[in-house]
DNA sequence: CCAAAATCGTTGGTGCGTCCAACGGTTGGT
DNA sequence: ACCAACCGTTGGACGCACCAACGATTTTGG
């Protein structure tokens, strides 16, 4: 979008689904513009920080904590790695894996986008008070978790106490 | 996204702008999935109703009152001009323009349209109560003004009390 | 033990929304 | 008569999310 102007508030601008696309075009844009601002864009600091969070892993792995499709986490990796931010190497224990495990660089990475996320949520929500902004990021986790809950997201339908999977035979 | 899953609560999930972008998608898979179960998009709807609002008018001058780029506009009406929910003639005081205009088949789509996103809104908000719903659009608006202000949407710098672009020399 | 099933990484393509650059045709101010 | 501004159109781009299909490999279950 670049310009409703003409003074004319249209139907649909109060509709909640309007003003949370809205709001959340903005958002994106902010948190766009500070990851560009170091070369990066969402994918890299979900991924980068999945890795941290969760040490090295297989692409698959790191599609399935991340919420990045598998198709993605290629070119992901790619860009991640020619920059040296990733490292990617065959698992030896399983000739189809590779092994995607963090830098040093990649963590110093991880941190500079860290910054610049913190900062985008504070330009976000600049208006709104502190009581404010936790009472609205409150309705929005409710909002999430409720669809979250009926849409894909549910997955890992058992697996028991027992540690990892190893469900039978 | 398809699957964080794994119990895992990543760090940024409960970022501000995380929890909006997120919400925001279901908001636009709510609002598409409805459209498209009556063959339509969101491009559409914004056209249609701009087109109800303020009646017949050229590409240039929907684009801006809808806030659809003009790039956009061609195919947007090229698609609903094929099905005949606006027409598309050309202007007779002005060769440049093309004058769009709302058949009897656009308003009844129109209506449709209002009518599942009606229901999307429902089940968007389906578990906040009267009073959250309120305030979260409340909330919303907010920042949406907040960030429309300071981004493009002003618009329209001045244009005082003379009718029609004449600005300068 | 071996064939069928499942997984992994990869490529290439889809869709939506948003935006940009460039073009030729048209108009209007001077 | 000129040139600036506007109009519609085309073709491209990007980010995010997804799907289909493939070869290579591993796991499985009969």
């Amino acid at each position: 979008m670049q310009d409703p102007s003409e003074e004319a508030p249209a139907r649909w601008e109060s509709l909640p689904s309007w003003l949370l696309t809205q709001t959340a075009s903005h958002a994106h844009r902010l948190v766009t513009e500070g990851f560009s601002s170091v070369g990066a864009r969402g994918y890299h600091y979900r991924l980068l920080a999945t890795l941290e969070r969760f040490g090295p892993a297989s692409q698959a792995a790191l599609g399935r904590r991340s919420g990045i499709h598998l198709s993605d986490m290629v070119a992901t990796i790619n860009e991640l790695a020619d920059r040296d931010l990733v490292e990617r190497a065959p698992d030896p224990a399983d000739r189809r894996r590779n092994i995607i495990s963090l830098t040093a660089a990649g963590k110093r990475q991880l941190r500079r986008l860290e910054k610049r996320l913190a900062e985008c949520q504070d330009a976000l929500l600049a208006p709104l008070s502190p009581g404010e902004r936790q009472r609205l990021t409150e309705l929005l986790s409710r909002l999430l978790d409720h669809h979250n809950r009926r849409t894909g997201t549910p997955e890992e339908p058992w697996r028991g106490p027992g540690s990892a999977r190893a469900p039978s035979r």
